[in-house]
DNA sequence: GTGAAAGCGCTAACAC
DNA sequence: GTGTTAGCGCTTTCAC
């Protein structure tokens, strides 16, 4: 470790009295190709080893224009869904022999252009739009500065886009949410649902159709005021559910809860409730959080699938261009749990499952109750 | 856009007939310094806006041998903490004009050191090694490299550490809990408390000190099976809280849960128990997460001071070198939560509160172990 | 089998 | 005020 920089293949060149180019066709593993004698590999590899030697992948990028990074970008990394799908996105790019670079925007627009400029000017070899408030902004960056790109979660209409069903999940979700009402409250013939949280995008306007759809076909009547799109701030979403309440004089028969941000708000207003009240209530979360299992009280759950998406989105960056901006639909899977839940039977009925592309969606059993 | 490639400065200089290095000041922002004129450079402008120019940030990097960028990586996304962590470190890294590129390793030592050395070769200007399994290898790559480093959550003994203040920390919830203990049963005289959870890391050892310490000073016999350092992995400590139980034939009367991943078996086993059973037993948790404040029984948490531990870990790396491995104590936060949890009174009694965050950091040497 | 040389896109010293 | 030039560390013909 001689002077105060970091070596080079000059440096080990000189010190094996070979060159540059010999050198770092051993380094970086092409020197079988050039047919390099195995005991000059071998020295040079000894030496590289003893400088520390790490290959400088910015002139590497620059020379042979390509990084070998892979960037998303991903509203938020608190959040349970979203980093999981930075895991996922994280393994699957090593998988591809590419380095992962997540970043965070907040869901501020400037911020998710200022990021995807960064990433292009890094040179990435794709984009991963996760959940952009405004992805076609960004597609038109990335289009211009000709870099591939897949959105994520939320879709574009200038770029392919990766989802999960959420309309199939929705009616799903739904169906289970009514028939455990019916099973709590057999006899009733008016029962009321609401469905809180969310705000007017895409994903929520899916749900909100597939809610409706699933109600229709059960022969409700659905009532304006039972739709609160109130935003996903979990204190909007309280909120709105005290309003419920306030109204109905009670908690509505069911609940569908569109996010577990949203949740956080619909639990803390439960907690002021006494417990008989909330378990007469069949609830439904549209995303997943393994607390949720933990409450007093049961909570039908929809969890999509982050590794489905993830891999749905390489395989179509990997693939010929694609004409137009289709959107594929990843199923979600459903999960029952918490005290008391000890319907499974009726898990699914209304609303049959499909098979995806990616591997069958699945209804897990709830888990033993007390 | 003419032709298939991005724009350079070149391609700039030619269609303003001008040259590369005027085009580059122009672009980069020097141009004032270098009294361009204003027409020339807004002339300029014009045209990278028009052929949407974005700079090739790796042959800048190049150039000025300077990535901007700063490199984290961290076990896993997945657990708040780290999300928290990583959250707080982006951010952080945006206010320094920096780049922040976070990787999951998994707690897996190769892909720890994998992962480092392609950092090292993306030319980062710094790098946080936060939960590291084994920060001194690491760091023995970094100073090999000349990358300033520093470690986080866990200590090294050949850098810089960040982390919280473990045993105070576990001091304070332990007092907690035992105040709960005795409101809940004051006219027992012999009670127990488990503490569950936790690896044979450092952390855990100073979390085991502060329990044990607190004990001593409120005068319990500390019996050694309270003591069940089972893994962090959830069903681990769900299996020794139930070992703990049969043994008992009944909960103990104080939990010292260490993580919320191993919060997540005791709390799944808690609930095949009556909720009264529960409630009858004071709970505490080092780490937080917000699901845990909607369970139906309190529970006392400790959240570490995340933005605290990566301001810290900021200033060491800005500042001058220093001299051996000093070790950073982040003092903690507690958070007392839950249905009737009011007993806010009680909390603090035992060990004092300190004036915290990042001012009334400290430096410490290493504590003794248990 | 190996070396010399050009050049990826940019910056910074030095010209003029 | 602006252009010329010499690299940053690497890969990749092409030459021998």
């Amino acid at each position: 470790m001689p002077n105060g920089k970091k070596t080079t293949i000059y440096d080990i060149a000189k010190e094996a009295r070979s060159s540059a180019s010999t050198v770092a066709s051993v380094l970086n593993g092409t020197w079988q190709k050039r047919r390099i004698k195995k005991s000059t590999a071998e020295a040079i590899q000894k030496i590289a080893v003893k400088r520390a030697y790490s290959p400088n992948l910015q002139a590497r990028g620059l020379r042979k224009s390509r990084s070998g990074l892979v960037g998303m970008i991903i509203p938020l990394l608190e959040y349970r869904f979203f980093s999981s799908l930075a895991e996922a996105f994280e393994r699957a790019a090593r998988a591809e022999q590419l380095y992962p670079v997540v970043v965070s925007t907040l869901r501020d627009p400037a911020n998710e252009q200022a990021t995807v400029r960064a990433l292009i000017s890094h040179n990435v070899e794709a984009l991963f739009l996760a959940g952009a408030t405004d992805p076609d902004t960004l597609s038109e960056i990335c289009r211009r500065a000709r870099v591939k790109h897949v959105n994520v979660d939320l879709p574009g209409s200038k770029a392919p886009s990766v989802i999960s069903d959420n309309f199939q999940g929705a009616v799903r979700l739904t169906g289970a949410i009514v028939n455990r009402m019916r099973s709590l409250d057999p006899a009733s013939s008016r029962q009321s649902i609401s469905f809180i949280g969310g705000a007017p995008d895409y994903n929520t306007q899916q749900r909100l159709a597939g809610f409706r759809s699933c109600l229709d076909e059960a022969g409700f009547q659905v009532d304006p005021s039972w739709l609160q799109v109130s935003g996903y701030e979990s204190y909007l979403a309280e909120a709105a559910l005290r309003g419920v309440y306030a109204q109905l004089g009670k908690l509505p028969d069911g609940l569908f809860v569109n996010s577990t941000t949203a949740f956080e708000g619909v639990a803390r207003f439960l907690q002021t409730l006494p417990l008989d009240e909330v378990r007469a209530c069949a609830i439904g979360c549209f995303d997943w959080d393994l607390y949720i299992e933990f409450l007093n009280f049961p909570v039908i759950m929809v969890r999509q699938n982050v590794h489905g998406m993830i891999a749905e989105a390489y395989r179509i960056l990997k693939g010929p261009r694609v004409p137009g901006a289709p959107i594929i639909l990843v199923p979600t899977e459903m999960i029952a749990t918490g005290k008391q839940s000890s319907d499974e039977d009726h898990i699914g009925h209304v609303a049959e499952q499909r098979a995806s592309s990616i591997g069958a969606a699945r209804t897990t059993k709830p888990r033993r109750s007390v």
